[in-house]
DNA sequence: TAAGCCAGTGTTTTT
DNA sequence: CACTGGCTTA
């Protein structure tokens, strides 16, 4: 056998199809297009990067092969799985080889990189910067203060809604008022209104230079439909392969189209059981419709050995998902067999599901499973909060993903306004944040210098020569000589963002309780702003791809240590674990009590609580508390609420898993009997007690 | 005009 | 509880 073959001998029969579809004779050619229908575990991410590499083995070159995935650090450990299997084959070449795999991100990342190099042809100035969610809600606030709609009759929707109807209409490609009508029925008498807060939306993004992340899709499936753009941004990829195709939504199936009108060259990726983005527009539409957008309908490959789970894991997990509405992929099969059932453990409250977990993953750790190989699930951030208190409280270190991201906190915040205000002077929502950081600078000065600013060619240069605002004093000349001077780029990246920081220190030690923990954290961020080559790309791969842990969070371990994994369902999306505990599995948690709405949303927590399984390799728990205890509302506080298990495992599901309860349930006999047998003698302990 | 205080409200998942 | 918007005070 040739020594470029042997690779593919790991791989099973459908895994091998996937790989060599379209590769004649060792030689990569242009395919027709492909689905592979990859189920949880089936060998998905290494089906793909073999395909990769056997493309590149065959000759296709990398620089011009385009890898979509749902996150960096997916694309980042596909580029390292490409490299393994090419080294193995051509040793020699294999380096040079996979570093040109440079196409290779998230949508919104792959479409900041192309904007930046089309911004000439689209009319785009390529110092755009990019807007978080975050800051296009302050956007439209602004907006929305502007057209008068914060002080309407009866209340106009919030600045988060309105941004989520927004982006709903872009991504869905719909007409507001279907959007409207269907997604946001009680906001459907605004529809007027909302339009001209839109307009003035995109009115004032365009004028400041901003992009938000509906822009990189936007502006990309734009330039894209222009048959010379088409032509040209289509012809720098010979290969485009997607990744979790089933989170995909309308607009990025738009620009995969016109990319690629004919299919030829085109691989998509994904499993409709585990499509759990709807909320941002994804639809599983996408999936089940590429074949027949083709002519011929494009090939489809079904992976459904699965490689991960034990045999009784994968029953309970066939069994929740048996019970969809709809289903359009078969079970998946596994040759693991083991004895253990997954357990489904009934505990009484939050506190003690938190004190089971704990002892649960302290015992595995005891049978030789280190913390990194268990991980805790579950639908909300603020779910795990009980459990992170006992951790804390226990010495066991955890990281947690998802959530609330380093960059929400306000002091990295403040540091980032300052570095985009100056990447980008016309980015009034950043220079709204850093003027206000000034002792005396409120709203109504920040609005004043932003107006002044906003006609300049050149507002850098104009700013030093405005006046000093009434109530700002001194701290104005050294905000705008910090400003000047890392404007001016005299000092190379990242040295910018020192002087930024050195700048702040002062100002973060007069704002914030706790300065020396943000201190820490802002060293942290020069840090992290290191590794990135300029202050531009920074900025914008921050925006694209944040950190995900916190670091003040009491319990967060450095890297090299051993640590137990908190995530959402979302973003454990791709992982695996050899043990997993589900949260809260109960009806108001999973499903949400607020997407238990529509018949759609239901079905979206059942495939949740699908993900949530599938992640499971060797054991499963799935934890159900009965009571909760309700903050807030009733200040009595010991107010709670009785649970009950969630509806996507009815009774008749009961047999595949081990059902028992914690603490095990006191047998009342033995109990009477052992206190039968207890003698003491309190006379003398009385004596005692005036000795 | 800034900054602090009070009352009312909504409340998920993420690029 | 956390956040927003409106009102009051310096």
């Amino acid at each position: 056998m040739s020594a470029a073959a042997a690779y593919l001998e790991t791989l099973n029969t459908e895994q091998r199809q996937a790989v060599e579809h379209g590769v004649v004779d060792a030689k990569a050619t242009i395919a027709p297009p492909l689905l592979i229908i990859a189920g949880a575990g089936s060998g998905k991410t290494n089906t793909l990067a073999h395909r990769v590499a056997h493309l590149i083995v065959g000759g296709a070159d990398p620089r011009r092969i385009l890898l979509m995935t749902f996150s960096r650090r997916a694309a980042a450990e596909m580029a390292r799985r490409v490299e393994r299997i090419c080294n193995r084959v051509l040793p020699a070449h294999a380096q040079p080889l996979t570093d040109a795999l440079t196409w290779a991100g998230t949508f919104h990342g792959i479409g900041a990189r192309l904007l930046r190099d089309y911004a000439q042809e689209i009319g785009l100035d390529p110092a755009f910067t990019i807007h978080d969610r975050e800051d296009s809600a302050d956007l439209m606030n602004l907006v929305r203060h502007e057209l008068g709609f914060s002080r309407t009759e009866t209340r106009f929707p919030t600045k988060g809604t309105c941004l989520s109807i927004y982006s709903r209409a872009i991504n869905a490609e719909a007409p507001l008022e279907d959007v409207l009508g269907r997604y946001f029925p009680w906001c459907a008498s605004w529809a007027e209104e909302l339009r001209d807060l839109f307009a003035g939306y995109v009115a004032a993004k365009q004028a400041q230079n901003v992009l938000d992340y509906d822009d990189l899709l936007l502006y990309w499936a734009r330039a894209a439909a222009h048959p010379v753009l088409a032509e040209d941004i289509g012809g720098r990829f010979d290969h485009v392969m997607v990744d979790e195709y089933q989170d995909t939504n309308r607009l990025q199936a738009s620009i995969l189209m016109a990319l690629k009108p004919t299919g030829d060259g085109l691989t998509v990726v994904g499993d409709d059981a585990q499509a759990i983005y709807s909320f941002r527009a994804a639809t599983v539409r996408n999936i089940l419709e590429f074949p027949r957008r083709f002519t011929p309908p494009a090939r489809i490959i079904t992976l459904d050995r699965n490689y991960r789970s034990t045999e009784p894991i994968l029953a309970a997990a066939n069994g929740v998902i048996d019970l969809a509405s709809e289903r359009f992929t078969k079970n998946l099969w596994t040759e693991r067999r083991s004895a253990e059932k997954p357990r489904l453990v009934t505990v009484r409250d939050e506190a003690d599901q938190a004190r089971y977990i704990a002892e649960a993953v302290l015992a595995n750790r005891e049978g030789g499973a280190r913390l990194k190989q268990q991980a805790v699930l579950f639908r909300a951030t603020h779910h795990s909060r009980p459990l992170e208190i006992e951790l804390a409280r226990r010495n066991i270190p955890f990281v947690k993903f998802g959530g609330l991201k380093f960059l929400d906190a306000a002091h990295v915040k403040d540091i980032l306004a300052i570095l985009r205000f100056v990447q980008n002077p016309r980015d009034r929502v950043a220079g709204f944040r850093a003027m206000q950081l000034l002792p005396g600078v409120g709203p109504g000065t920040a609005q004043r210098v932003l107006d002044a600013l906003a006609s300049a060619d050149q507002p850098l240069t104009l700013l030093p020569t405005l006046p000093t605002p009434p109530r700002a004093g001194d701290d104005w000349a050294s905000f705008v000589a910090m400003l000047t001077t890392i404007g001016r780029g005299d000092a190379a990246w990242p040295a910018d963002i020192e002087r930024a920081r050195r700048w702040y220190e002062p100002h973060l030690e007069r704002l914030h309780e706790d300065a020396t923990m943000r201190a820490a954290d802002l060293l942290q961020l020069e840090q992290i702003a290191a590794g990135y080559p300029s202050r531009e790309r920074f900025l914008t791969e921050l925006t694209l791809d944040p950190p995900d842990a916190t670091s003040d969070e009491p319990g967060v371990p450095h890297l090299d240590e051993d640590y137990l994994i908190l995530s959402t369902i979302h973003s454990a999306k791709g992982q695996e674990w050899s043990s997993v505990f589900v949260l809260n599995t109960v009806d108001g948690c999973i499903p949400i009590d607020l997407a238990a709405g529509t018949k759609e949303e239901v079905e979206e927590e059942r495939r949740l609580l699908y993900v949530a399984m599938t992640r499971a390799k060797d054991s499963l728990h799935l934890v159900v508390p009965q009571r909760f205890f309700t903050y807030g509302q009733n200040p009595q506080g010991d107010r709670h609420v009785y649970a009950s298990r969630t509806r996507f495992i009815p009774s008749s599901l009961l047999a595949r898993f081990e059902v028992s309860a914690w603490p095990a349930v006191r047998d009342e006999g033995a109990a009477r009997s052992e206190a039968r047998n207890v003698r003491i003698d309190i006379g003398a302990q009385m004596r005692g007690m005036w000795r």
